[in-house]
DNA sequence: GCCGTTTTCGGCCCGACTGTTTTCAGTCG
């Protein structure tokens, strides 16, 4: 069992134990520990071997008895029982908005409904309104939310798609001109690879004329609740955004709050309580009801005294400590980046010449861009032959002489590592490359030992520079293949190669964990776009926000380091 | 169930909105 399936199990055994009416920190204590193997960025079947489990934080001795019983048995007694105690279904039911562990138990114990096909039929023939604090009104809103949790099952949405519509939702907010600010918050300012609902933070003193205005909007297609501080709405494509309106003087206090993340709040306010304060969006209270407020962000971690602390740190991940020791990285920005190290051309996929992919580098500030098209073996890609790969060559070499000074263009290939983990060229031809990225495509349902051996061969060639998103994952469409991922990092760190983090908000792969433990093991990172075309190289803003969230510094990225030095190191490879 | 330079027991974050209620429970973030 890989870390995402043990923490299902612990999510599943928080959820029916919540329905079972059980005390809720005990509820939270199982979540927490989930979260908390969600964030390992190791293999917990090696935590487990190296008899490690208690040292998560998060981990006491309950739950790594049961991780130990479940990575030993496959099978956990506790859960075993839970289930038989409580029908499963109950667990689809509470992704139904208004329905919580309450009521799924009412509706499951009064009227035996144990699904939400049943729910829906029951809320039909109007069963539900006369339980106990249910109504007419209440039972019209579940079927709304059922239907609701139909349209958009899709799940989490990609930062790629929500961050435009974010955007697009704010700037509409701005034109109102009772609003000061407007901005986003909640996951997407923590920028991670998908949100679930959209949180917009708006400064204004007539909050109502705002409200209403909002909700006018025509992409949105229905209001779940609105209050002159507080506003849910769905848009038609069935994505939820929360709009809260403060006065500028608390917008600070507000932006805290609602970036979150929820754990990494908590461990705020823990450090509040222990200086006599009460945190919330509004402001610190203190015992005597008096109030301190923030405008500004950076003044509620000041009067914690911590430094200001990146949304995208905020994860409760050991950031809070590190700010207390004044070890907090200097996080990477988007305009430390200078180079783009993997961009196709027409000669393989890409949609434009080379010429164009290096006026399109230029103009996004870049100052080194290398073309990597795809090896003979992905036909589908129309991947080069050895001798269009040479001809290619001359092409740039004839193109180099027109490039203005201090420009570096680099011929590279994008080259297959094939099912039986040989690479698609000779190493006499990779050795003719400026730069060699390695990277899987194809056959990526093999077993866990082939493709993760496929991997480390490819990470042994000295020729090989980079290996590119290297799960082949495909966000909500395709998992990426089984990786060994500790052996992965490991076999990097000895070989020196560069791990990348694909900025396509498709692929973000590696992810922020694993990118992590790379940084932690020394190994140096790439931030590409892998650019079919001009516009995939503003891309790098969600690569960047992935290695931000791994806390990676300018230094770690190889794409920061100046062109001279990293055509040197390249050079220095084999 | 987890955790501890104030604690091995007693805490564990806070508030808005809704719908059902005569003061509050449930849900959500």
């Amino acid at each position: 069992m890989n870390n995402s399936e043990v923490a299902q199990v612990f999510e599943d055994i928080a959820d029916l134990l919540e329905i079972k009416g059980e005390q809720i920190y005990r509820v939270l204590a199982y979540r927490r520990g989930a979260e908390a193997l969600k964030n390992l960025g190791r293999d917990i079947n090696t935590v487990w071997k190296e008899g490690e489990l208690e040292e998560i934080p998060g981990v006491g001795k309950a739950i790594a008895g049961k991780i130990d019983e479940l990575l030993g048995t496959r099978k956990l007694e506790f859960y075993e029982k839970l289930k038989k105690e409580i029908p499963l279904g109950l667990l689809e039911m509470l992704k139904v908005s208004d329905v919580g562990p309450k009521k799924a138990a009412r509706f499951w114990k009064e009227l035996g409904i144990t699904s939400i096909k049943a729910l829906e039929a029951a809320a039909k023939r109007g069963e539900l309104r006369d339980l106990p604090g249910m109504g007419a009104r209440s039972e019209a809103r579940i079927l709304e939310s059922i239907q609701s949790l139909r349209r958009r099952q899709t799940g989490r949405l990609s930062i790629g798609v929500a961050l435009p519509i974010a955007e697009q939702l704010l700037a509409e907010l701005r034109k109102h001109p009772a609003v000061k600010a407007a901005e986003a918050a909640g996951s997407l300012r923590r920028m991670r690879e998908s949100v679930g609902d959209l949180d917009l933070l708006v400064s204004t003193d007539k909050p109502e004329p705002v409200m209403q205005s909002f909700v006018k909007l025509p992409i949105i297609s229905r209001v779940r609740s609105q209050g002159p501080t507080k506003t849910s709405v769905e848009l038609v494509d069935g994505l939820r955004v929360q709009v809260w309106t403060h006065p500028s003087a608390r917008f600070g206090t507000a932006l805290q709050y609602a970036t979150g993340s929820k754990e990494h709040n908590v461990r705020l306010r823990e450090i509040a309580l222990d200086q006599g304060l009460s945190l919330s969006d509004q402001a610190f209270k203190r015992d005597d009801g008096s109030e301190i407020t923030c405008a500004q962000e950076a003044e509620v971690y000041e009067r914690l005294g911590l430094p200001w602390i990146a949304p995208e740190l905020r994860e409760d991940r050991g950031e809070i400590q590190a700010a207390l020791d004044g070890t907090l990285p200097e996080l990477i920005e988007l305009a430390d980046l200078k180079a783009e190290l993997h961009s196709h051309s027409t000669w393989s996929d890409g949609a434009n010449s080379i010429e164009q992919m290096v006026k399109a580098a230029r103009a996004e500030g870049h100052r080194l861009l290398a073309i990597t098209d795809h090896s003979k073996s992905l036909g589908v890609a129309n991947g080069l032959t050895v001798e269009r790969l040479r001809k290619q060559r001359k092409e740039i070499a004839a193109l180099r002489k027109r490039l203005p000074k201090g420009f570096v263009l680099l011929h590279g290939s994008e080259v297959e590592i094939l099912a039986d983990g040989r690479l698609d060229y000779p190493d006499v031809v990779l050795a003719e490359l400026d730069l060699v990225i390695a990277s899987l495509h194809t056959s990526l349902r093999q077993s866990r030992e082939k493709v993760t051996a496929r991997l480390l061969a490819a990470i042994a060639n000295p020729h090989v520079d980079i290996i590119a998103h290297p799960t082949g994952r495909l966000i909500g469409e395709r998992e990426g293949a089984d990786l060994d991922m500790d052996r992965v990092l490991e076999a990097a760190a000895r070989s020196g190669v560069i791990l990348e983090i694909n900025s396509n908000p498709q692929r973000l792969d590696l992810n922020d964990v694993h990118a992590r433990r790379a940084i932690e093991l020394g190994i140096p990172l790439a931030i590409n776009t892998d650019a079919h075309h001009p516009d995939h190289l503003a891309f790098r803003n969600y690569g960047v926000g992935v290695a931000r969230r791994a806390w990676a510094t300018a230094e770690q990225v190889v794409n920061c380091w100046r062109p001279k030095r990293l055509r040197d190191w390249l050079a220095s490879r084999g």
